[in-house]
DNA sequence: AACAAAAATGGACGATCGTCCATTTCTGCC
DNA sequence: GGCAGAAATGGACGATCGTCCATTTTTGTT
């Protein structure tokens, strides 16, 4: 029996993220009180103050795991790429509108931590790095595409066209949040591959990546 | 003293949908509570239920008020455009971007709606046609640039750069709510039109819009 | 089987929520 | 100046909020 009970604590820790996860998705963070919790969760009322000391540690433990599991899905998308930038490009990008990627409850969580980073500035951190590591990724990616062209300044450019790119991301899920069941995922990824192919056309076309040559 | 009266209780009226906004922009919707709207308003309790009936038509109320002031201020950039519909397009960025259009209070207040949809449906008219109409405006203009160009299928291609431009404006919005202090007005503005001027280079170059030939 | 420590329970607590209404104050007209 | 009606007040109300803790239950060791 030995290390059978530690785990059974960290398993009401993560009972209680997930509740707050769904609830927040389905109801709102506003509506996502200690009670509506609990009652998900199936456990006692005393449980948040026992694993988190209060309603806003679990809040920040439930937005810390949310954008953990972004990112783990981003890591995975690229370590199945091809390691030329155009196809590790088109990978996160193929990433963020994904079935698995992109869905009702994942953006509407997202836009609730981020709306509420001020009423809990402790929520802060994880509302803020999401967009930070994916223009990390993108702008290492573009800078390496950049100085093949010969341009002049390759910072400043990859730069403006890492920052466009990620608006234009970060546009998508906001159209996603306001209207899921009319947003059509292929029909996003072609005109980010469009504008792409405007900016690069040795490097993307309409459909994605294109072969280096 | 004819006529005196009556707006006295339109200034009340105003004054709780200012304070509500002014409330929201601060500190956050979820901690915009009656008493909260009260005290910044410097009126009574009683008042919003006078006026509105209850807590969730106030903020209906302010709601419609923000998206109304949006309205005017595109409205207002369109009169002030010339005709040709490259420069309406820069109008609309240019509002979209501007000092008094992008505001920290605006995009905060826009922003706490559109995640409170769900908690108060009522509000959900007013957060969802604000992309609407600003993407039907697009769409007409490029529905006449595309035209000219004689492209075989106009109608899916404007659709196609207007949701992709209208995505990446949204996403830049969402940069300014998080990092208000690094955004860069001219720079965004930039980055937008090294788009355009990718998929349109006959209509716009990275300053705006090209005079017509 | 008994014991100590950890985990889990669920009710009590004061604070605050939004609503509602009896009362007071203000306003325009006769 | 007095009256009728609208405007405004602010306290009372029950519900619900998040926190906390005395108690019970479970677990691992001897």
């Amino acid at each position: 029996m030995l290390g059978a009970n530690p785990p059974a604590r960290q398993d009401n820790r993560q009972t209680l993220i997930d509740a707050t996860l769904a609830s927040v998705a389905e109801i709102g963070l506003i509506r996502t009180s200690v009670s509506e919790i609990i009652t998900r969760a199936g456990l006692s009322r005393g449980m948040i103050h026992l694993h988190f000391q209060g309603k806003d540690n679990l809040l920040a433990a439930a937005a810390k795991h949310s954008s953990e599991r972004y990112y783990k899905r981003l890591d995975q998308y690229l370590r199945d790429a091809k390691p030329d930038p155009q196809y590790r490009i088109e990978a996160l990008i193929q990433c963020d509108l994904s079935e698995d990627g992109l869905t009702e409850d994942i953006v509407r969580i997202t836009h609730e931590f981020q709306a509420a980073t001020r009423a809990f500035p402790i929520l802060a951190p994880y509302s803020d790095t999401r967009d930070a590591r994916l223009r990390r990724y993108f702008e290492e990616a573009f800078t390496q595409i950049i100085i093949q062209t010969g341009e002049t300044d390759p910072s400043q450019v990859s730069r403006d066209i890492t920052t466009g790119l990620v608006a234009t991301m970060e546009g998508f899920w906001v159209d996603f949040l306001l209207h899921p069941q009319d947003f059509d995922r292929a029909r996003a990824a072609r005109i980010v591959f469009r504008m792409l192919s405007g900016l690069l056309p040795d490097y993307f076309d309409l459909n994605g990546a294109k072969a280096p040559n």
